[in-house]
DNA sequence: CTTCAATGGTCCGTACCCATACCTTAAGTC
DNA sequence: GACTTAAGGTATGGGTACGGACCATTGAAG
């Protein structure tokens, strides 16, 4: 039980204040923009692919042409995304935000964010495996597992989401996946500050496929070892580069 | 495709529309109706209870005192609270809200709720026999089993949740917790609408001490077990009553 | 009995956000 | 080439929420 000596702040248990925190998560443009950074981080939308038209991206974000434009004008600032006029225009992913950009993560938000996904990611797969996915998701599932191999190095990261994230929303929770989704983006934003080696990738791989085929067996057991597995190996990657 | 009968809108993962969804979940005073009824269906504040004072919850979600207001109108109006003047005035809970006050709950809806609490339950337990608990947070957690014990029925659900709160909250995620929060308040609305009955308290009972038990020997998979098969019970239950 | 402190109750000017309509650009379509 | 369509760009009036100050009520402290 020696780990652990990271953050350890006596946790205390408010329940009141698990509950009173701030309902709104900021100026309302800015919940804007940290969504649409969060669909660049997952690799949703790849660099150089074409966001939604901003109607649409207004009414899907539940928020005013207006305001969604604002957050659109920050990340242009930025030089993230450039619009083009005209019948095939549009709004572009020009780069990937540079990694740090967000919040600053101290020792307990590290703890915060990689015991949390270790329980999604654990969670999503006990429940696709015990379920048993069908036909078309396991097909799915096994399509994004592919493009994990396919993947060059520097598209790796991407293919690597799109596998986990299937995983999550073939988990049959919605509440489940839009949590990951979240977690995911954080994590992307601190693993895009470390070097890739492709040892890792090989390994990393190699887990994807073996957890795939208990997923598919099904197996849960198995599945939830090797996700945990799987988890914890970018956790001690992570607790050692930023301590 | 016959299995999985239950909620199988063909998942067909979208994973934008899991980002890009409405960054608000209402009208500003609705979400902090929200948040003051899942503080009393948490029984974090019991009926007759104290809620902080208008100017620490305004504080506390991050609203305007005149909006706090307006969503403790709502609530006034409903009979749920009730407010009085002077030095040792404050706003009171005097009822708990009704069954289905909330949003129906589809079957999909049910499901996504029963599986992300799985997760979440199951998780909990894994983090805090992992991790190990410290004498503080051993102490809070036998506490918080002891109550369930000395609770009446009356009062049971109360010291049911918050014994699950406490687990979720020295899982040492806070983030696990806020989450737990949410669902757990949904799950009791729901679970209100039911009969309990003296037989499954006790079974419930036993089922608390094993947990905490196992907790804190630590031997985390059978800590995970058990919150697998204590979650399940109230599944099966709910599955069955709203079907 | 006076004073003080903690609380709920009220008001106002400011800033943000919304809904809606209209304009501009560019690529297809006929 | 004229027209249509799908996209980004712009303007305006109204509603909502905020921050801060002030008032009213009650009980405790001195």
């Amino acid at each position: 039980m020696a780990e652990r000596a990271v953050a350890e702040p006596a946790v205390a248990a408010d329940p009141l204040g698990t509950v009173l925190r701030p309902v709104r998560g900021g100026n309302g443009f800015e919940e804007a923009v940290e969504r649409l950074l969060q669909v660049v981080r997952l690799g949703l939308v790849p660099v150089g692919g074409r966001l939604p038209a901003e109607r649409d991206l207004a009414g899907r974000l539940a928020i005013s042409r207006v305001t969604l434009r604002e957050a659109l004008r920050v990340l242009h600032e930025q030089g993230l995304i450039e619009s083009r006029r005209g019948r095939q225009g549009g709004t572009f992913v020009r780069a990937a935000p540079p990694p740090g950009a967000g919040l600053p993560v101290d020792a307990a938000g590290l703890e915060d964010l990689l015991r949390f996904r270790e329980v999604l990611e654990v969670g999503a797969a006990g429940l696709c495996a015990r379920a048993g996915l069908t036909g078309a998701d396991a097909a799915l599932l096994r399509a994004r597992l592919r493009d994990t191999g396919d993947a060059a190095i520097d598209g790796y990261r991407r293919a690597d989401t799109l596998f986990h994230l299937a995983l999550a929303e073939l988990s049959g929770s919605p509440s489940l996946a839009r949590q990951y989704a979240a977690v995911r983006a954080r994590l992307n934003e601190l693993l895009d500050g470390i070097p890739m080696l492709i040892r890792n990738i090989e390994h990393s791989q190699a887990q994807h496929a073996a957890l795939t085929a208990a997923v598919l067996t099904p197996d849960a057991p198995r599945a939830e070892a090797l996700a945990r597995a799987h988890t914890s190996a970018t956790a001690s990657l992570l607790r050692g580069f930023l301590s």
